[in-house]
DNA sequence: CATGAAAAAGAAGCGC
DNA sequence: GCGCTTCTTTTTCATG
């Protein structure tokens, strides 16, 4: 007999395999909820981009936030911006 | 009063902001569970590029599938390659 | 004589690949140089994503670079921030 | 005066930015290149993702390309395919 | 070396 | 329907 894997090495591959799947899946179902917030947001005359910033910088500490911005302004003065 | 934005449209946004942020972690967490499976996969000995392979290929149809690998080879054909 | 594709087509795809293949070097080549030129500013002190985030901004017009940050600024007040 | 950074410090952030920014101009022209050169090719009947297929290929020894296949096709074998 | 962030590539959705 | 932009995923790179 030709053998390629044990069948149990097999139907451990195939577990892990279907196991992806259905995470991948739900992961799926969950993007397009998402996907229809902001298309709710956007017909309310939200902005996404802006809605997305806001998220990013919620997910950051208030001191986090400030040193960075320091430090960009300070880099900004060298170009006159701001 | 200076007011940007009436009450009832900063709560809207804060709303849809806060539904995003949720769906967001739901998302977030599904990943970190789809890595775990990787990793468990990974420490079983499995490849995680190849699954990763296998689960793209699980997602066509075998005429699709064939008919790629088909125009593949042809355009390797020129190459010399197989 | 089984056949595929003519000749000349394959020659065509082949003068293609290649066209391809030889930009995709020089990027990569440039690539190299943009990441000696970070390295460079790293080792006398500059931050990294700092040096990336002026770059990103000095691409905007000013008009569009303070029209952005208002609406961000009038999303974040919804929240109390800033 | 307050100062913010020495000139000299803030000439040489503006240098390493200019720099930064004239490679990052010229990767971009050349990424340009390439998409007209996919444009060409499928303008002549030819598939893009085909044809990136063959660029991967192609950077690949012959004996790592074979390992890899041969792997991908246990895998497989485990789900019944091919 | 392994983790986490950033860039590139690839896929999808949108608008014309 | 097709190109074009946006979003996702992959890979790469820097840091601890």
């Amino acid at each position: 007999m030709t053998q390629v894997g044990s069948n149990a090495s097999q139907e451990q591959l195939v577990l892990f395999v279907q196991r992806i799947e259905t995470l991948t899946e739900e992961k799926a179902s969950i993007q397009d909820d998402i996907k229809d917030v902001f298309a709710e947001a956007k017909a309310m005359g939200y902005d996404r981009a802006t809605i997305r910033e806001v998220i990013k910088i919620r997910k950051m500490t208030p001191a986090v936030r400030q040193e960075r911005q320091e430090l960009l302004d300070t880099y900004l003065a060298a170009f006159g911006i701001d």
